[in-house]
DNA sequence: AATGAATGAGTGTTCATTCAT
DNA sequence: TATGAATGAACACTCATTCAT
């Protein structure tokens, strides 16, 4: 966690961390580079965060929660649960093309070892109100009844990976190919 | 006369690299690392291989083509698409499920500027086979006439983060879940 | 008018600065803990001391001179010479005793070019009339014919060795030991 | 302990460690400066030594049993318990004179905390026959009966005093300085 | 080919000192 | 005067790569 000193400055490490880590992981990650691309002193990054560790634990909590934010947001709420999950899995998607360095860096290092296990628990709990949602959604015979852990790695991996390949170029993303990946989400899990 | 390089050592050093950049990265590898779980001296290890990133860009290469291989298997042509494709699905997420390390391997760089272009099209290029047999089921009104790339990234997108999550223990595949996942995937791609 | 600087800061700063020297060094001592132990702010040391080198000087000097007003006593001038060196004796290796960092500290940097010359000499100077007072014993037979500083460096690191052994644990004092030291003194200069 | 690799670089890296250590102390000693007079490159130096408090460490233990040699030697052996304690204490006393950095190194950290307590203890183990013949001393009514660890503090405080005042130049050894010096300590052992 | 000691540029982190408030 | 955030040079230690054997 920061010192709360100077807010400008944690959003300019923020950024340059998550811009860097996604081009070199976490053990390429230079601290001096880091500080640089935050407009700051390399012994100033050290008054806001103790190590390396530390800034990347806390850069992705902060991150995790935006990407909860994406997802679960009361706008969201329709009267179906197909317009809702829609507008979700739209939040989501569009959350990812938009910022899809915090994508890249939250999926990073889940399994590296280098977030510990606490934060990661403490960042999937933004994501309860989710899990209700697709249960319900079961309950109420929407969606098949799969483990809401596997229907939201299908879903999710089907995201990151689609995302990953526009931002490579691999993709040309015409103006419906957004509704055309949700047609595939939508029918995957339908009942 | 000696094969000009010991096959024994190059495949302990591919293993190796495969487990130790699993865990840490790319950056993070170290080659006396990989050199001591390969139980050969450093020095040896640069017989081998001229720098890390040769080592790293043909560890991906090899890989590859042994990933190319679980999916486009001329056991698994069958009578109906329906069937063909259902052995290549269940042939790709049983080789991840076996070999996690090297499908976390693969999937590690591809966006990180270390493996170099002109490899990543090599590697592609034995994926050619695939491609075709989805267009053909395209051209056949078997499944949806969406971009092929966007096909592959939804399909293997869905296939890693499951198979993440149950490396990780966060899901847990009965028996029936492998099933239950090939049917996610055959109802989003269907007509 | 308060005065220029704050004693009881001044106080608070050399009573850190000696205890944590005595664990550290001067290449350990840390500015910042010096200021943290001292009760006051890293910037407010520097309105204090231009540098790390003037506050180690200052403390020095200081010291030094509390030092020599131990062992040289107005109170101590007894009817005999014996008796009179018996008391500086006793005065300094009771302050040794009682104030075992500031032996240390004092001991600890004369030697490593630290302290400069000039403050060495400056504080050597409060050292006069205990020269004069040996001197005079020499002169009247009392106590062997040997140079000054040979005489004061024999006695001064008897008593810090014994101290610092006692300040370790590796000795106990009885309640007699400090006679017992002082025999050894006595006897080893005596005529 | 080092790894045994090349014995001439070991003593080049002691030779260079007690010369840097006795100027600027433990925490101001600088590895690539170790290494620079050593003639190494600075990664060579941790081939040797994992880590600057394990080099120390092995410094002050090859030191230690070092000086215990220069006391504890069966050609002092003589007739007289008077002739042995003269030939052991100027042994040492010699031995300080020669190598005053390594006397300096080994007085300089016992009270810093920074050689670990199981070494100390391994070091003075060296000095069990000095202890021995000290006792013995006692027994035959030869010295006065003091605390052994008493004795030796005081003996060694003296040497260790007047050799620095010596490096320092306060003090001029004539010839028969070493004798008067050897005189006093007698004197004040002595029944 | 195989070895592993040697190299030195590079990295995370510290800390004396400065400076805006 | 007092503060403590900011600075950046410096330092312990690492690691890809080389090279003598």
């Amino acid at each position: 966690m920061p010192k709360l000193k100077d807010q400008n400055k944690v959003n300019a490490i923020h950024k340059a961390t998550i811009e860097l880590v996604t081009k070199t992981g976490f053990s390429g990650l230079k601290m001096a580079e880091v500080a640089k691309k935050s407009g700051i002193a390399t012994g100033t990054l050290y008054v806001y965060y103790k190590s390396k560790e530390e800034l990347i634990n806390d850069v992705y909590l902060v991150t995790k929660e935006e990407i909860a934010g994406a997802i679960i947001n009361p706008e969201y709420l329709k009267d179906t649960f197909y317009e809702t999950f829609k507008a979700m899995w739209h939040g989501y998607f569009g959350y990812c093309m938009q910022y899809p360095e915090k994508m890249l860096f939250v999926e990073q290092f889940i399994y590296s070892g280098y977030i510990s296990e606490v934060n990661i628990a403490k960042a999937d709990a933004h994501f309860e109100p989710l899990d209700q949602f697709l249960i319900q959604g079961q309950q109420n015979n929407h969606i098949k009844d799969i483990s809401v852990e596997i229907l939201k790695a299908h879903l999710q991996g089907s995201v990151h990976e689609i995302v990953k390949m526009h931002v490579r170029g691999d993709i040309q993303l015409e103006e419906d190919g957004m509704h055309i990946c949700f047609n595939m989400a939508w029918d995957s899990i339908k009942t």
